[in-house]
DNA sequence: GATTAATCGAGACGGTACGTCGTGTCTTACC
DNA sequence: GGTAAGACACGACGTACCGTCTCGATTAATC
């Protein structure tokens, strides 16, 4: 199944340096300090070898961020509630991470350019887009299906819709880091789920 | 009070002509199609005419969509779920008209690359930013102040804050553009609030 | 004769404050440090009323250096040695003081750029070139006359070719400081005249 | 000795077709009519390659009238007159070649904007200086050879300084061309020629 | 062990958009 | 009609950035 490779085999620790150098880039001067050209020179690796890797900047952004919410997970404790809160935290605490990307430290009060740069980014390459939905489908299952749990066990009433709920609960904190400027913080965050479930209850 | 301005006074003829030719390829080719350059020689204008009403690229962007949401008003029947659905529609007509931009017909399922670059332009550029921000918050205080009227007159339940419920609805529209690349519909936008407002109710 | 002007008549001291000003830029920053709009604004002029009696830059500079030589004149004290000496004596301060225009004090072993910008204008624009020649045949010709007059009292050879002999005086400086970079000091300009005289005696 | 290069090398061909196309551009329109970015797109080469190589336009256009003299010898027959009159009919036939440029035919009479351009761009840019003095060094100093050569077999008298000979016969060139604008044909650098040996015989 | 195929390092090359700079003209109001 | 103020036109220039291509040198698998 796997097929053999012939020739030189490809250098794995190429892939560490290299998004290490991305990350600390993406990170300390935003999307537009994020130069593959500076990338390659900084991990000590040829173009030629980061290009063959990740053939767009886009793409190599993309990496950088995947890597950084490799580790976000959903619990599940039968408190929807409390269950919801954490995911909405976590995902607040990543966009608070990126929002001040690339910003003098205490100037995050404006608002969210990697994230809307990767945005960007998934619509200028199809395979980006592709990627960064099903990445979000996949996350956004888990909850989904914790809510649709919750409403079977009666918590939630039996009409709600879970994608609805969700995007009220998800949208609403990338509505504030992108759009108002609004901070994302854990009081905002339990107030959001305490308004959206006030309604969702049985 | 009206300060007399010496010297040859601006052409505003060349504020419309400038920003339709901009709008025009904006909407058809995408923000990777707006090219300054192209624009001044549509509008016939000089380069230097264009940058200096509007310094950067990303000025005239915003300028344009600026200018497409002017006529953006919020009607107040006394029916807060009719109100608040018709300022939902009309926003999510708003991301659609952006969310096809650049891409060839039909093709719209994808994600938002226009609403996405202008959010980026916004963290690029400290006074697009601040500018952006207003024209949301001009926006919303009209929206806000309807929630806030619905609750006084006992529509809504007391203790609602009327800015989650905002972020939640306008919020859902943006994520669903922006991040998921789901539809939003008339159906959906229905839908939405009225989950919303389920809750919210007194 | 004299046709009698309407309207307001020209303000004469203007003349003045801008080609003071621009003398001052000219030499100090060079040729392209020479900028009509700021000259303007130095002489506290509007760029129309410049742009009446200067139409391009290059007539500004051309008349900056018209004034700085009008006082270079010719003697003739009966030694042909002496006199010819003196006139490129003259010419040669006249082209350091402009060698060193727009250089950091004592950079001046470099070569001239104000005096061929100066030509080079002579090319752009008919006119400054007519002018330009007719100011060096009208000077010329006094040094032609001078050598012509040594010639008939027979301190110069009778086969001699009076503009032959300027060329190779004058141009003797001009390539020096234009081409090789070569001082044209005193002592230089000396040997010059000796050297030429040398064939020239009767 | 050669030092082993990394990377990719660069194309010697580029330089041929670039310098081949702004020759052509140099001489039909003169300095103005010089474009970097026509010289690009016309020898099918990127601005940024051509840039890599030559900084500037200045730097372009000296390269081209490098070139150009690339060719010029100088002979050494054992006969001082003839052999200066050949160097300087070479130098006059370049003048004129360069005084035509960006003139229509027959108004070659005028005066000569590429070489005075020329020499603006050597006081614009250091390297530029430095770079034309060397060449005319290095020309001149085969000038100055044959000069002295002749001076040691008795062709010229003793006390000659070769400098301010070849100044003489090549200033008048430069001089007429530059500044009086009077012809340098062949009569003329003949005439010049046997004047200045008059009184450098022996 | 020789060959082969792919990787890596280095840097030139292509393409193109962007914004700047500088001169000179034009349009106001004022004198 | 001259003057002040500043917008406007025109166009060249150079830069910045991304991504491709071309070398030579390496490395591992295969014959």
């Amino acid at each position: 199944m796997t097929e053999s490779r012939r020739g030189r085999p490809r250098d794995t620790d190429i892939d560490e340096r290299v998004l290490r150098a991305a990350t600390a880039m993406l990170l300390e001067h935003g999307y537009a300090g994020l130069s593959p050209n500076e990338v390659a020179e900084r991990a000590g690796v040829a173009k030629t070898t980061l290009y063959r890797r990740w053939p767009t900047k886009d793409h190599l952004a993309i990496a950088v961020v995947a890597r950084l919410q490799e580790d976000d997970e959903i619990t599940d404790t039968g408190d929807i509630r409390r269950d919801l809160t954490g995911y909405m935290v976590k995902i607040a605490a990543a966009l608070e991470r990126m929002r001040s990307a690339g910003r003098p430290a205490g100037d995050h009060d404006a608002s969210a350019g990697v994230v809307a740069e990767l945005v960007a980014a998934g619509a200028r390459h199809d395979d980006i887009g592709r990627l960064g939905r099903e990445v979000f489908a996949r996350r956004n299952a888990l909850a989904l299906a914790l809510i649709t749990r919750a409403r079977e066990r009666g918590e939630l009433r039996p009409g709600l819709d879970p994608v609805v709920l969700l995007d009220q609960l998800a949208g609403a904190l990338y509505y504030r880091v992108l759009i108002t400027g609004a901070p994302v913080d854990r009081a905002y965050t339990e107030r959001l789920v305490a308004t959206a479930l006030d309604g969702a209850r049985n």
